[in-house]
DNA sequence: AAGTAATTGTGATATATGTTACTTAATTGA
DNA sequence: TCAATTAAGTAACATATATCACAATTACTT
């Protein structure tokens, strides 16, 4: 069953021997949503790859403040994950499933064989680098060049996306975590946005136009 | 000499026989303070190790507004050139001397060779991409958490380390393109700096304590 | 030395976001 | 069904940053 979904999700970036021989190096482990796959400060020693689900990466300063940075889905996996394996460093970001998800965990040492002499492999991790470096920019502009009130349209449209439906199920608070601000100021953006008709509220639900 | 310089900035880092290649195939090239060496939209067929000298890369939006992400530094290399040779596609960054520099610039034909053969190369920019990793993320952290003051303060710190000096030579105009910020708020951030003891002011200087 | 340009200082005001306090509405659970 | 809990709405105020206008200072040019 995991070498199936495995096949589905990587058939197209990874080698069938590599495939192989991930299914049966890998572990496989399931998530519930909202557990915490990898935390802050933890040390590493495999690289994901997400079979099913969404995974949340997100930033946290000293003082407890979150930032949603970008979100993994199947057929990803994380590539910090593979900086602090590599540089023996501890995870700077959190890891926290949005919804039931499932991933094999590839034990290092396997990972570094494959670099010297798999071609698919190689490509998979360096087109793994270009896409986060690419959602890093985003997050960065966001934060940069962007007013909050579309900081949080542009975060319902993704979400919308990744949920695969135009209604969303979130409450304001936690909005106002992933975004770093605080929950009022997301009501009053959210009715801003539901009077330019570009979102309908509700409780615990959001439905974007 | 190019080939001295090779040695010198990359001999911890590559092997002798690809040190030697590079310097056979590589171009070098020299650029003057505030040069454009890469500009945004540009397409690259290249990637620059960085021999002597310092480089900002530069995020803009749509309006023109800019925002300086990181430095890079003789020894470095520039993984965003990297990732758009690969993807083909085009530079979403600018990269500008902040003092005069010189680089080699390699082509990516030779570079594909090296990454499959050479684990010297493979290992340094696996590095690359975890030390750039880390500025993206600095970068976040200081957009998201922090206040114009606490950021700019953080900037002039970090400027004096590249420029290796503790008064560096720069105006206000300069630092508020930089931050994404006004000429007007850099002026007024800066005189509470002054007053808090941890910088001091000149005409075109400031001198960091 | 005088005039011009570049740089910096600063008050006044506008806007975006953060904070506090409280109300209203929906949901849950005994 | 009613009390308790959770979620959302909103006014009032605080603070950070942006913007405008102009003065003051320093450097540069002729």
């Amino acid at each position: 069953m995991n070498t199936n979904l495995l096949n589905q999700k990587f058939a197209h970036t990874l080698d069938e021997d590599l495939i192989s021989e991930i299914s049966e190096k890998g572990i496989f482990k399931a998530f519930k949503k909202d557990d915490i796959i990898i935390d802050i400060n933890q040390t590493l020693n495999f690289i994901p790859l997400l079979l099913t689900g969404d995974i949340k990466i997100i930033r946290e300063d000293t003082d407890g403040n979150e930032l949603l940075i970008y979100f993994l889905e199947a057929g990803d996996t994380c590539t910090m994950s593979l900086t602090c394996c590599l540089g023996t460093t501890k995870s700077k970001i959190r890891a926290v499933a949005e919804k039931d998800s499932s991933l094999i965990m590839i034990p290092v040492q396997n990972m570094q064989t494959w670099f010297h002499n798999n071609e698919s492999w190689r490509n998979f991790i360096l087109q793994s680098y270009q896409i986060r470096f690419d959602e890093m920019l985003e997050a960065i502009d966001s934060l940069a060049f962007m007013k909050m009130d579309e900081r949080l349209y542009k975060y319902l449209k993704n979400m919308a996306m990744v949920d695969e439906t135009k209604t969303i199920s979130i409450k304001h608070q936690d909005i106002a975590e992933d975004l770093n601000t605080s929950r009022v100021v997301v009501s009053r953006l959210l009715k801003k946005l539901e009077n330019e008709n570009k979102i309908k509220l509700g409780r615990n639900k959001i439905e974007v136009a």
